[in-house]
DNA sequence: TGATAGATCGGCT
DNA sequence: GCCGATCTATCAG
């Protein structure tokens, strides 16, 4: 699965000639076109046309009003397949980050998909682009060894939301929220903290 | 045309 | 720990 083999891989941003972005990636989900949480899964639309174009692409989307995710395109070319970058722990040029997101931590810094996506300074106009031949790609990095791998359902969605294809690095602090199933963090998927909230957030027109 | 849900984060209590 | 901000796509009528 593609999705667990980014795990451990390095994401990496040549700002200029003084400046390289790098970050581990401890954090990702998968996404299909099958799978009724994806953006892909109504169809092909101008929003979520990259999903379905060629794999070695950027698919940034934009959320709750206020945020970007950035996903690697994984699918054949007509495939709506792509994998969430949820969170990573920065290794280099993390100043440049640190202007970026305006916080001292380097737990933080990364660790959700849209501050991946702010702490790289991404946004709507990298839809699209190629992370073979761009300036932003992804890097063999240090793939992690099986035992290394955590997996637990998905996070922040409704439907489908017990299909297992999250994968995390296990242990690490650099993750958005920790599985349930790690010592220390008990029933965070289901039980306390953020539950959905109903009926506060439609409407909304800009 | 209007209503609703959504792959979130940060601030305040 | 809870709530607000604010854009986009889809569905219903």
């Amino acid at each position: 699965m593609v999705a667990r083999d980014l795990l451990g891989r390095h994401l990496v941003r040549l700002v200029d000639d003084s400046t390289t972005l790098v970050a581990r990636i401890v954090e990702c989900e998968a996404y299909r076109e099958d799978d009724p949480a994806s953006h892909s899964y109504r169809g092909r639309t101008a929003r979520t046309e990259v999903m379905f174009g060629p794999p070695g692409h950027l698919y940034v989307y934009f959320t709750y009003g206020m945020h970007y995710c950035i996903n690697v395109v994984t699918g054949r070319d007509g495939e709506g397949s792509a994998v969430l970058l949820r969170a990573a722990e920065p290794l280099d040029g993390t100043e440049w980050m640190r202007e970026r997101r305006g916080v001292a931590g380097a737990k933080t810094m990364c660790s959700g998909p849209a501050r991946l996506t702010q702490a790289f300074g991404l946004g709507r106009v990298d839809n699209g682009i190629d992370l073979v031949s761009g300036d932003l790609f992804v890097a063999r990095g240090s793939p992690l060894p099986e035992d290394a791998v955590a997996v637990s359902p998905r996070v922040g969605i409704r439907s489908a939301a017990d299909k297992p294809w999250r994968f995390v690095e296990r242990g690490s602090p650099f993750v958005s929220r920790p599985p349930s199933d790690w010592p220390g963090w008990p029933a965070d998927v289901e039980g306390s903290g953020r539950r959905r909230r109903r009926g506060g957030v439609g409407g909304g027109r800009g």
